[in-house]
RNA sequence: GGCGGCGUAGCCAAGUGGCCAAGGCGGAGGUCUGCAAAACCUCUAUUCAGCGGUUCAAAUCCGCUCGCCGCCUCCA
């Protein structure tokens, strides 16, 4: 049994699928108006984990994350830099993908943009002023939230306190200050569709409705963003479209803590932003995967490379093991053979990783369970080489290690990627290893290291373990 | 002003009524190793911001105090 925190109850519920066997979730994804920073990458990959859980658990999984491809900031960002608002998302939404990709999140099975879905959008605005809870006004059309008696649940908010601390600048016109544009008439040089209202483009809300529900249905399960999507933009979805349909919306409200720098909210407007581009030139993407993954979902987290680099030596442990097992790999596997309760272990381990992931996908707990078989492992190793115990089971322990961490989309990369290395220094490099091996042989020590001095300068560091010696890059 | 969250070891971070308070990084000692690296073993919070209370039992529930943060406005 799963249990997720649904933001809608403010508790743990068990998930319960709307049909069995079947999750259908909506991510709102990012408006593409610039690169994507930290913050878009914690909430990516805290879908990307859920999504991948759910499959591990058995269900069939619809995953939908959207791009708002047309809204005020694209359309300011590409009159300053006076290229064509549609160029400049697909060029947003092209290092969105290179950005996510390289974090090792999944592609959505769908990443539908608003400018595609402009004819649902209308279609469903349409609905709402027939049901007389939307008006039209000089062009534009807003849905008018007093005619929606539960607006305000999800953010737990009422009406009246919305009011007192609204602090939006009151267009007059407008029935209530918190009606809000499902449609806004398009100044001229703005983009424009033609609309029952005339020429004008989406709200924002309204895009996550209309493809939501295009793709999913007027129910479905789940709906995922950042907390500050909860108020006004999930609580307006939620309005317009059980307005729409008479049906409830979305079953669960799952919502990812915000990543703050020195203790103050990352955000363009604070321009205190960290670019994905830019982390990942310092970090490893693994390594920054297995940082975020440390803190549980909702809560918020400080941001500091310092924790990356510790998260990227923490990673060199699961690397290390998985060497060891590659190395006795290529010797053969032998069969399992006296495992001495190791599988066991393996197998609970499993079972507690599935304990924590099933409570509100608890992905600190299940990476210390991570840790915990790895460690067990490597002490199992130590018999392996005293040849107490089996390098079969050792290779079966490993197995399951891996198979684990890639539920959470760890340990896919290649062990150790280190640069590419050019075949000529790699010649030099093996040549001067050879060397300082031949060196050991004669109990010369002082050659052997002279050469390892040599090598550390270049940035390689030697290791003799007993099946010979190996090398690679200092980290 | 309204609503909500947080405060756990040197640092990061799980745990939200009852096994000795996970795990990581760092640190200390030891084993192995020509040296080194890696790994292994042991240790590193009688205590969970503070003070009261409820309970047989609280880091976990309640109240107050202090400190920090978010939302109420475009925002992952």
């Amino acid at each position: 049994m799963i249990r997720l925190y649904n933001t809608l109850t403010r508790k743990k519920e068990e998930l319960v699928p709307l049909r069995p066997g079947e999750i259908r979730m909506y991510v709102c994804g990012v408006t593409v108006y610039d690169l994507s920073h930290i913050g878009h990458g914690r909430s990516a990959l805290a879908f990307d984990v859920m999504r991948r859980y759910l499959r591990y658990r058995g269900y069939d999984v619809r995953f939908i994350r959207n791009f708002t491809d047309v809204d005020d900031k694209i359309i300011k960002r590409a009159q300053e830099e006076g290229v064509p608002p549609r160029e400049l998302a697909e060029r947003y939404i092209e290092e969105y993908r290179k950005d996510m990709g390289a974090l090792g999140i999944l592609p959505a099975d769908v990443e539908p943009k608003a400018t595609d879905h402009i004819p649902q959008m209308i279609k469903l605005i349409e609905r709402l002023v027939a049901k007389g809870v939307a008006y039209p006004l000089d062009g534009d059309v807003y849905f008018e939230v007093k005619r929606f008696p539960r607006y305000g649940r999800l953010s737990g908010k009422n009406l009246e306190e919305l009011q007192a601390g609204a602090r939006v600048e009151v267009d007059e016109r407008k029935r209530n200050p918190l009606d809000f544009a499902l449609w806004k008439a398009s100044k001229e040089g703005e983009p424009a569709w033609p609309s029952p209202w005339g020429p004008g483009r989406p709200g924002w809300h309204i895009e996550c409705s209309a493809m939501s529900m295009h793709y999913l249905g007027e129910s479905f399960d789940i709906h995922a963003g950042g907390e500050d999507l909860v108020f006004p933009h999930h609580e307006n979805e939620i309005a317009q479209s059980e307005a729409a349909t008479g049906r409830p919306f979305v079953r669960y409200w799952v919502h990812n803590g915000f990543v703050n720098l020195g203790a103050e909210k990352m955000s363009k407007s604070l321009g205190n932003v960290l670019t994905l581009k830019e982390l990942l030139r310092h970090h490893e993407p693994e390594a920054l995967r297995l940082y975020l993954l440390g803190t549980h979902y909702r809560n918020p987290l400080d941001f500091s490379n310092e924790r990356v680099a510790e998260a990227a030596r923490a990673l060199e442990r699961f690397r290390n093991l998985f060497e060891e097992a590659e190395r006795l790999a290529a010797k053969g596997t032998p069969a399992p053979g006296r495992d001495q309760g190791l599988l066991e272990e393996a197998a609970e381990a499993r079972r507690r990783f599935e304990e924590v992931m099933d409570d509100d996908f608890n992905t600190a707990q299940a990476v210390a369970t991570l840790f915990d078989l790895a460690h067990r492992l490597q002490s199992f190793k130590s018999k392996v080489t005293q040849g107490e115990a089996s390098a079969g089971a050792f290779l079966l322990g490993v197995g399951e290690l891996m198979s684990l961490g890639r539920v959470l989309g760890l340990f896919e990369e290649p062990s150790r990627p280190s640069q590419p290395v050019d075949p000529e220094l790699r010649g030099k490099i093996e040549a001067l290893v050879n060397a300082r091996a031949e060196a050991r042989r004669r109990r010369d020590w002082v050659g052997a290291d002279r050469l390892r001095a040599e090598l550390v300068r270049v940035g390689v560091t030697v290791e003799d373990g007993p099946e010979g010696t190996t090398w690679k890059w200092k980290p």
